[in-house]
DNA sequence: GTAATGACCCGTC
DNA sequence: GGACGGGCCATTA
């Protein structure tokens, strides 16, 4: 299977109000630390994809997109706080009470 | 076919 | 405690 597929999978478990990281999703996807192939899912992720990739931010918690994609990144944070997710005056979200735990904790 | 890059993470200085 | 570099695997040129 492809890893793509894995990354939806893991992705599609976060729920609303949480986030996770790209390296747990990559962990949880049995890629280890190939967190970059989970960047170049999300970045091929279809446009109607049922992937909640607004809730993959990077290990600080912060958004990820292309660098900010030049200016549309408020869409992402806007879409998080729509769930509940609340963040810092820094654009940064508080992972100790929104990271996701993921399965590994089962 | 090879070479370079990538929305990143971990280890070390 | 903070900053820098290297590395993982897959995709694209």
């Amino acid at each position: 299977m492809n890893v793509f597929e894995h990354i939806c999978a893991v992705i599609r478990e976060v729920p609303e109000g949480k986030v996770t990281t790209y390296g747990r999703v990559a962990q949880i996807a049995g890629i280890g630390r190939n967190a970059r192939m989970v960047s170049w899912a999300l970045h091929s992720l279809p446009a109607g994809s049922d992937v909640p990739w607004h809730r993959v931010v990077n290990r600080l918690g912060r958004i990820s997109y292309s660098d900010s994609r030049g200016g549309h990144d408020h869409l992402q944070r806007d879409l998080l706080e729509n769930e509940g997710v609340v963040f810092d005056a820094d654009e940064t979200i508080d992972l100790k009470k929104f990271l996701w735990a993921g399965k590994e904790v089962e």
